[in-house]
Order: structure tokens, then C-alpha cells, then sequence
DNA sequence: TTGGCTTTTTGATAAATGTCAAAAATTAAG
DNA sequence: CTTAATTTTTGACATTTATCAAAAAGCCAA
């Protein structure tokens, strides 16, 4: 909890009442390898925040598991499309390590936007962080070469590399398995 | 101005008072096809409102200009990440018609969300609705081919095809303008 | 209308990446 | 340790897309 705090504050300052309320509303769950945090065609109403381990998000195309996301220490995770709109996700988000994530509802983080304005900023200025965030691996994903996303991925997020298996990691970077094999062959 | 704050209590609604603020600090600005709202290297310090007209971000590599999106109608247009950031922007801004639109700086703008929680609030909405229609984007340009971009754009944003040249469509789908015209030609 | 731009299409070929199958390497379990 | 299971690499070939050049089509101003 401490660690979400501090967090948190990282983004953006927050009143003592604030902190308060955040932390009567984050609740801790652990999730121990390979279970789900949200499975496709349920509606997300969580957001959480990973204190420690690792998860995928991925969905299923022609009975192949399309990974394309990652969520690490101190990230955000949901669903946001489904968590955002309250639709079915299209998306399952499964733990790739043991962890131990704090957790709110939609409700409950909705209600502490209207008490607290606050903590609605903080969320503004993650949405940006994650906005842009979001943008560079976006122009990577359209106008960069399979290899030139790999090179980008060993000197941007090596962490990746160090704690995925390449076959997740492929995915990630939009390319089949062999391609990141053969690439990484010639680096 | 009356459009942009219809639009934007389409968001969330607003106060009077909130209305009101808008209303001063939003300028109007009219400019002309092919003038530049941003070019690369400066610090983009405002956003904008697209009232009437259209646009397109692009930027260069390799000496090729390579569009990356459209404004239309209603949308809020800057560069997000120099915006965001307050760094030199790697993008241009480029009218591709007579355009109307309204400006409010970023100050201006940090200025508002310190007076009215609703006008954050409002901002932190269109982060989530801007945020999910780029997790769309990155999808499509690293899961899907360059037909599925195609009839995907045919289907969810003909308006695109109806008002902008090809070859920035192509550029926009990731695709050389040789093989989007090919691929029309089999459709 | 006509000639001169610009945009779009077509053709030939090259490069990048995917697919399927099998081998090699690594990891996990008993 | 040793064997079985999983992950990663390699090979051969197919497919997609890019590139370069040129032709065709569309547009605009004199």
C-alpha cells in the first residue's frame, strides 16, 4: 500500500484526506502464475495496480493467442477499453508471475472523482502518460521494421526480455516467432 | 463556439459558470489549406478545436513524409505528446482545407482545471475516449493485414476516403500507396 | 479546349516476413 | 541424474508488401 501511495503521488500531489480515502478503497488481492485477472466477454469494472510480478494481456485470433501487451511493478492494468466503456472485453489478462496487485472498483474510484478533484487529476495526467505511452508503440507497430521495433525493445524496455518468454514477446512486437528468432540471430 | 461547447458538454456536463470560462479562453482561429498549425522542432503550447475543415499530423523520415493521422470535425487536434510534455514536437500540423478552429493554451487550460473540477473532469473523459480509440489503431496496424486496414477504414471511417488524398491514406494505413491502390482494385 | 501539373494505377522485380516441419536447446519433474 | 515436456532455433518455401519506373487518369489554369 505504501508503494501505491508513493506511486500515486508520483503523479500528481494529494492531500493527507485523499490519501486517506485511496487507501480505504484499494484492496489487495494475490494472484499466484498463470491465473486470470479478467477473462474475454466479461465486463472489467476493475483497475489495479501491480505492485509486484507480471501479466499478460492478450486476446485470441484463429485459435492463436495474440499477446500485446505487458504489465510490470508500479503499472496500471485493466482492460481500459471494457473497464472505460463497460462492455464485454475482447481481452484476458493472465498473470505470468506470481503477484500482488491492490485493486478498485469503477464505482468506487468513481465516487472518489467526485469527492476528490485531486484524485481525478492524478488519473487525468496517468491518462496522459499512458496516451503517449500508447502513441510510440503505435507509430513502432505501423512504420518501424520487425527489427527495428526488436532494437528498440533491447534498449527502451530490456526488462521485457529478461522475463517474458520470446514467444509471448514475438507477439508483442507483432512478428511470428521465427522472425524474432532469426533477427535476434544476426543482433 | 456555440459547436464547441455543445460538443463538449457531450462529454460531461458543465456548469454555467464553467461554460462561461470556456468561452473566454477558447480563441478562434481560421486558417487556409496547406498552412502549418505545428511544425517540427517547437514546443506545441496549445490545443485546438476543430470546428469545420480537416488535417492531417505527419512527420519525416528518410526525407518521406509520413501522415500518421486526421482531424475532423469535432476533434481535438494537437500534438499530444509535445503538448503533454512541453517538448520540441516531432510532428507537423498541416490544413488540407480552409479551416475554422478554436485555441486555448496550455496554461490557459491547467489554469481552468485548478477552477472547475468539471472542466478536468471533462478532460479526463476525452483522455479515456481518445485513449481507446488509439488502442484500436495500434491493433489493427500490428495484428491486421494491409486489406483487413483497408476495408476496416471503409467500414468504421469513410468519411477519410472521401475528402483525403490517397497517398496520405496510405501513409495513414501503414501501407505504400502502390499496394493500397492495388488492394482497391481487388475490392 | 489544351497543355502542364498532380495523383493514381500498372508492371516487373526485390525484400521482408510468415508458415510448416523438424532439429536443437532449455527447463521441469520424477 | 535422466527423461519428458516445453521453448527456441533452423531450413525450405510461400506470401505479402515495398520499390522503382512508367503509363494512365484526373484536375486546373490560361
Amino acid at each position: 500500500m505504501k508503494q501505491l501511495l508513493s506511486h500515486l503521488v508520483n503523479y500528481s500531489p494529494l492531500s493527507v484526506a485523499a490519501q486517506t480515502a485511496l487507501q480505504e478503497c484499494f484492496e489487495q488481492v494475490t494472484l499466484s502464475k498463470n491465473e486470470y485477472l479478467l477473462t474475454q466477454g466479461k465486463v472489467c469494472r476493475h483497475l489495479y495496480f501491480l505492485e509486484k510480478g507480471t501479466l499478460r494481456g492478450f486476446y485470441v485470433l484463429d485459435g492463436k493467442e495474440i499477446t500485446h501487451w505487458f504489465g510490470f511493478e508500479n503499472d496500471f492494468v485493466t482492460s481500459f477499453h471494457s473497464f472505460i466503456t463497460q462492455e464485454a472485453a475482447v481481452e484476458n489478462i493472465q498473470l505470468l508471475e506470481g503477484s500482488i496487485l491492490w485493486c478498485i472498483s469503477k464505482e468506487m474510484l468513481t465516487e472518489l472523482f467526485n469527492q476528490y478533484h485531486e484524485i481525478e487529476r492524478l488519473m487525468r495526467i496517468a491518462y496522459e502518460k499512458y496516451y503517449i505511452r500508447l502513441e510510440e508503440r503505435f507509430v513502432n507497430a505501423q512504420f518501424k521494421t520487425a527489427s527495428e521495433r526488436y532494437k528498440n525493445l533491447l534498449q527502451q524496455t530490456p526488462h521485457i526480455l529478461e522475463r517474458i518468454p520470446l514467444g509471448y514477446i514475438a507477439s508483442y512486437l507483432g512478428i511470428s516467432q521465427e522472425t524474432l528468432s532469426r533477427i535476434r540471430s544476426k543482433v
